[in-house]
DNA sequence: CGCGTGTGGTAGC
DNA sequence: ATCGCTACCACACGCG
């Protein structure tokens, strides 16, 4: 039995009882579950082999980077359409001109945009994946597809495009500032050189070297074909790997050739010899001979006994283990097949309003523990104490039988408590495939019985079955019996059809009520307490324990303790606290919400909220966020790790996003650092320890589905939080707000439409908020006040009608809050609050920045981030850092310039720079950049590249504030120069006074 | 008051 | 060893 199979048990069941008149419906053919079935297995497999896009990640970093190709193509349109086609290196981007979302560019008339709706047999016959596809390849729904993936690619070739322009530009200015006007010999002409990973001499004086004597220079590697050569001064195994076909060489062949005056034989510098020899040979020989490089592969990075976070197979192995994370995406699953099963709530009929329901709560019996003890012919389970844990000392027990249990071992205790009380503690291994199989049968059964209008998937072991009693005698004894009959025979089938799993089943009328009886029938039992008085129902769950209710946890018990029944017994009742509290009382002590929930509760009634699953099924189910979280294993030592790990688990949530068909507004990081107080290493092996947590949340201008958007925002988030490298315990990534792509057709439709209505390019369409997002600072300023100028009305902005975020203002004006008068710049209040709206939360930040009225200090988070103060991204108080950066505005002189910069720089050579004093330094920048003085710009970059060389000379270890610094010069000084240097390209003169 | 962000609690085994 | 995930609600607080 599959779940296709189950699907139309859960559908026809439903549909059968809930309009017993009509027929039931056809089963679609091919249907919803093919959903279910890709988004696990098949899925799972492609995100394995899938190879990490390195264009997408460099690009990712590269976010303000070289917009200027945007900037040229801004005001045309027609250049914009001409190179959307041709120039599309990287492999995302290449995908993305495959998709039939993008291809389509014409306008389609309204009525397309919203379909009507089709009749239902017509809806019924078509299968729903096809529906969907159907829908998102019409013509109307690739109005979305621009948006998408069209930018992006936009984005991506006018980066390409102007990549050329912009080094053949840095070349002349090298050679005119270092060579004094005189040509380089062009050693390297016809080379395209991609530089790997750390090098000595750095990326940067690589990159110059390359581009004055003649070479072409590629930031990332796209499709590879057109990098004639990689430096890199050492490879991974894998990347030994990965670039074997390729011309690999030392930096010394630059050096070197440059020193020669000539182009040295690559091969003497060659970093994979034996490979390269070998890869020859392979090619002569029979395939056979290429088995040894395979088999290393998986050594390196996929050895499923060794959780590396570092390594690209890492949440993959993880995830696959991780019981957690499997109940997590069961859940996810079955209420995505809930949801296709009723599609637009075709087959289904939520509950008349003040219907009579009987609610069966149905759950296994220690679920892991019984399926993996059957599956193992040694133990009994009704004699040994088993448990469900993956090893032996401080892993958790997922799940241990009431054997275990009577010697008081609990879920989630650690194994080596358990033993302690339970010396004979049998460890049972994980049989996740079982537990599906089971689960399924489960389910199958519920589905098949009939006796439910609908089936309410809480778990993988757990639903809600809702029977409608408006056909039964009011309140009598048949009801009632029928409940009993009904469980009876769910249990007898289940336990039949599993070879022996116990379900236990409560039933009643309300869901906090059947859940209540449930945990009285357990383990293996029922309890049906169908149709009863309120006082029945009241010394019915007087003497169960608080516990049991929904919603409260331990800390909703201890706080009941603390405030209202001071501490009166271990383990309160739902009777203590119901004789010892009002109403009011609740609502002060627990809040308002909380409390009048609680209060239900204690009378067995349902309250809005945890009702709502009833009513409005649909709606319940329905996806909001998807999330990735990792607080087991994580230990770094850079924030480059780090920033990869980020990229991984963006490509991860974007391939989910992309099954879905849904777009994402908002994405929040939520980092977990170990406690200062905390030991580096906690018992738990590859534990997360005693942490802190912090969060963060940004905002897209349009929502978005590109891993590499998400990923940028997310690093830049990361920065942010300022959590060192080395502290890092947890991550986790949310991408909240999610629309369906389908839902946005409408809204997107009328920007569009008025582009393609003024074809003259006079209107500002919406897509060109996307363009403007990316400009670099300086020149955003100038379309800025270029857009003014036209009276160029911006697109409609969303409901809200603020902004993204508040407190990286106050970050800033806590820090920097006096440097208003000089830093404003002019953006009219009219434009304001929709131009914000559009735009990326990191280019809000920056505007907010400029304009910020707020004077507060440093918000929570900023203190408690910095009291360590010694973290990378941290300032300490001891580091000079707030005279410095206000220092930056006022300084003209170079020479000034250059001192203080080197100053700097030998501050923070071991920790890294203030993430606010970059963004300060940034701005001056931006502002000398506006001024044309790209020559400054030129020095200070060049001051700062010979600075950190100076100290990599005599450091031997590469600490981690160089590798930052190093950082910010490649990816965000020198896109800053390029632009500067771009702009000015027509008029300003560019001179060194040095 | 309405809205947004960040934090925290809870559920499943 | 060991696989401490994830979705969603509610609350506190800040802002205008």
């Amino acid at each position: 039995m599959d779940y296709e199979e189950l699907a139309q048990l859960l559908s026809d069941a439903s549909s059968l009882d809930a309009s017993p008149q009509e027929p039931p419906p056809p089963p679609p053919p091919d249907s919803p579950l093919r959903l279910y079935d890709s988004s696990r297995g098949a899925i799972a497999r492609e995100r394995s082999q899938r190879p990490f896009s390195q264009q997408q990640r460099l690009l990712s970093t590269l976010d303000d980077d070289s917009l200027v190709g945007l900037v040229n193509t801004f005001d045309r349109p027609t250049q914009r359409a001409r190179l959307r086609r041709p120039a599309a290196p990287a492999d995302d981007a290449a995908d993305a001109e495959d998709d039939p979302c993008i291809v389509t560019s014409s306008p389609e008339p309204p009525s397309s945009v919203v379909p009507s709706t089709p009749p239902a047999s017509s809806r019924l016959s078509e299968s729903d994946s096809s529906s969907d596809r159907s829908r998102s390849s019409s013509p109307t729904a690739a109005r979305v597809g621009p948006l998408k993936f069209g930018d992006y690619a936009q984005y991506f070739s006018d980066k390409t495009a102007h990549q050329h322009s912009r080094d053949e530009y840095m070349r002349k200015l090298y050679q005119d500032a270092l060579n004094g006007g005189r040509e380089y010999p062009p050693i390297f002409k016809d080379c395209t050189i991609y530089i790997n990973g750390r090098t000595f001499p750095d990326r940067l004086q690589l990159h110059q070297k390359i581009i004055i004597h003649g070479g072409s220079f590629k930031h990332f590697l796209s499709g590879k074909k057109s990098v004639t050569h990689i430096v890199a001064s050492n490879l991974t195994a894998k990347k030994r790997i990965e670039f074997q076909n390729y011309k690999v060489v030392a930096p010394a062949w630059i050096t070197e050739s440059i020193a020669a005056s000539k182009r040295l034989p690559w091969q003497d510098y060659a970093l994979i010899t034996g490979e390269y020899g070998q890869q020859k040979l392979q090619i002569a020989r029979p395939p056979a001979a290429a088995l040894p490089a395979p088999e290393q592969q998986p050594a390196d990075g996929f050895d499923a006994n060794s959780l590396d976070c570092k390594q690209p197979g890492f949440l993959q192995s993880f995830f696959a283990k991780s019981r957690l994370h499997q109940l997590s995406a069961w859940k996810a699953d079955l209420r995505a097949l809930f949801c296709e099963k009723y599609v637009e709530g075709a087959h289904l009929q939520p509950p008349p309003k003040g219907a009579r329901l009987a609610i069966f709560h149905v759950d296994f019996d220690c679920f892991f523990a019984t399926v993996s003890a059957l599956s193992d012919a040694r133990y009994d389970l009704s004699r040994d104490p088993l448990a469900v844990a993956h090893g032996n000392n401080s892993s958790e027990i997922a799940s241990c039988n009431y054997v275990a249990r009577s010697f008081g071992v609990k879920n989630g205790m650690w194994v080596r408590s358990a033993r302690r009380l339970c010396p004979n503690l049998i460890c049972l291994p994980y049989n996740f495939e079982q537990y599906e199989v089971n689960s399924k049968l489960l389910y199958q059964i519920l589905a098949g019985s009939g006796f439910f209008q609908m089936i309410l998937p809480i778990s993988i072991d757990e639903a809600i079955c809702v029977k409608y009693l408006d056909g039964l005698p009011d309140g009598d004894a048949s009801a009632h019996q029928q409940c009993e009959a009904i469980t009876r025979q769910i249990r007898r089938d289940v336990f039949d059809a599993t070879n022996g799993c116990t379900v236990s089943i409560g039933c009643s009328n309300s869901l906090v009520l059947a859940r209540l009886a449930l945990k009285k029938a357990k383990p293996n039992g029922q309890c049906v307490m169908a149709s009863l008085e309120q006082d029945s129902i009241d010394a019915f769950i007087e003497e169960l324990p608080l516990r049991d209710l929904p919603g409260v946890g331990a800390t909703i018990v201890d706080k009941v303790q603390q405030h209202i029944l001071f501490e009166q017994t271990a383990e309160p009742t739902i009777g203590d606290l119901k004789r010892n509290s009002s109403l009011q009382l609740l609502a002060s002590k627990l809040g308002t919400k909380t409390g009048h929930k609680l209060h239900l509760f204690l009378s067995g009634k349902d309250d809005e909220e945890n009702s709502r699953v009833l009513r409005d099924p649909l709606d319940y189910f329905a996806r909001k966020s998807i999330s990735v979280d990792i607080n087991y294993a994580i230990r770094f030592d850079t924030i480059h790790e780090i920033d990869e790990f980020i990229d991984r688990i963006c490509e991860h949530l974007t391939t989910k996003l992309g099954e879905l068909d849904m777009v994402t507004p908002q994405v929040t990081l939520k980092v977990t650092r170990r406690c200062e107080h905390a030991p580096i290493e906690p018992a738990k092996y590859l534990g997360s320890g005693e942490c802190d947590t912090f969060s963060r949340s940004s905002r897209f201008g349009v929502p978005t589905c590109e891993a590499g958007l998400i990923s940028t925002e997310v690093k830049s988030s990361f920065r942010m939080l300022g959590c060192p490298p080395k502290d890092l315990r947890g991550i986790a990534v949310q991408l909240n707000k999610l629309e369906k792509v389908s839902d946005r057709v409408c809204q997107l439709r009328l920007p569009f439409r008025e582009q393609d209505a003024s074809s003259a390019g006079s209107r500002f369409p919406a897509l060109n908020v996307n363009a403007f997002n990316s400009l670099p600072g300086a020149l955003k300023e100038d379309v800025r006040t270029e857009l003014l100028k036209r009276k160029i009305n911006l697109p409609p902005s969303p409901p809200s009608k603020r902004s993204a975020s508040n407190s990286p203002v106050k970050d800033y004006w806590g820090r920097h809050g006096k440097r208003t008068e000089t830093l404003k710049q002019e953006m009219p209040s009219t434009l304001d609050e929709d131009f914000m709206n559009h735009l990326p939360t990191q280019i809000q930040r920056e505007i907010k920045w400029d304009h910020a009225i707020v004077k507060k200090a440093s918000s929570s988070v900023r203190n408690r981030l910095s009291r360590k103060g010694t973290g990378v991204l941290n300032l300490s108080k001891n580091r000079p850092s707030k005279p410095e950066a206000v220092k930056f505005q006022s300084l003209e002189r170079p020479l000034g310039i250059s001192r203080l910069i080197k100053s700097w720089i030998d501050d923070t050579i071991d920790n890294g720079p203030h993430i606010d004093d970059l963004n300060l330094f940034d701005k001056y920048l931006t502002k000398l950049a506006a001024k044309g003085k790209t020559h400054h710009i030129l020095k200070i970059a060049r001051t700062m590249s010979s600075h950190l060389e100076y100290h990599s000379s005599f450091t031997k270890s590469n600490p981690q504030g160089r590798q930052e610094w190093e950082e910010y010069l490649l990816i965000r000084m020198i896109p800053t120069l390029t632009a500067s240097a771009a702009k000015s390209d027509s008029g300003v003169q560019v001179t060194f006074d040095l």
